[in-house]
DNA sequence: AGCTATAATTAGAATAATTCCAAATATAAT
DNA sequence: ATTATATTTGGAATTATTCTAATTATAGCT
């Protein structure tokens, strides 16, 4: 697995923007999570990272998972309980969750809806993110 | 702590019609959770059940906010990996968390918001709920 | 290129929240 | 009252994640 040169430019950048060095464990878990856009948990990354890189440790994978979200290149998603998946899709969007197949889509939103979802806000509230998850049944789980 | 009588015979109801018993700890943590709407976690419940109920468990304060939340009567809200709170507004609403005090308030949402956002949904996609939550900093929090 | 300070990786132990388990007890229907 | 079944209880188990301390890698400097 490779990382384009376009988003190893991004990734350099956006490590040294945050005070973070570029590493190798990084690159690659940031291609796999590009290169595949399932939401994957830190379980699942971990398994797909050791295809290429036997010697990556867990630690490592939560600790790059860590970094890449610190540089806002990926985000955590979080369902209820269940562990956090991470996603790199840097649009504004919100996260359906078919209970059914277990399948994370993601909704892109518009600016106008956010801006709507601001203005309910009591007066003296600021919000820096607005985290939304629907749940229900996808497209392919209807009967 | 006691429970009114008209949420007494709603618990009642709605234990029945999920299927459930009404037992003497369920409607004591309903009670404590309608009397303080501060969205404790399941240790503060379970801190605040024991004063009045010193051999309460654990684990049966876990059971009796699922048996709740089974009911609808009350709803689970979760902030990334924080342990989960638990919320008896019956109202359609988000939660806004203020990082800086900790507190979480609830944000009224009308049901044209609502329903703006269910459109915005890819066609073959019915969501049986919508999880909104905001954070940032609150009224009191900002200088 | 080599040296050095600091950051990142690693394996394994520790932690925190929650769930599971099996025995004792309580509920509600007969 | 009796009985079937649900619930409670305390403790053990589980799961996801974080911490720790030793080793290794990175990047800036000469």
């Amino acid at each position: 697995m490779q990382l384009e040169p376009q988003y190893k430019e991004l990734l350099n950048n956006a490590l040294e923007l945050s005070g973070q060095r570029a590493t190798k464990q990084r690159e690659h878990i940031y291609a796999l999570l590009l290169q595949k856009r399932n939401h994957p948990t830190a379980e699942e990354v971990y398994v797909r990272a050791k295809e290429d890189m036997p010697t990556i440790s867990l630690a490592t994978v939560y600790n790059c998972l860590e970094a890449l979200a610190e540089t806002k290149l990926i985000r955590q998603v979080n369902f209820e309980r269940e562990p956090t998946r991470y996603c790199p899709n840097l649009t504004k969007h919100a996260h359906f969750y078919c209970r059914e197949s277990g399948e994370i889509v993601d909704v892109d939103l518009s600016d106008k809806l956010l801006d709507e979802l601001m203005k309910v806000l009591p007066a003296g509230f600021t919000a820096k993110h607005i985290e939304i998850s629907y749940d229900g049944a996808c497209n392919d789980c209807h009967d």
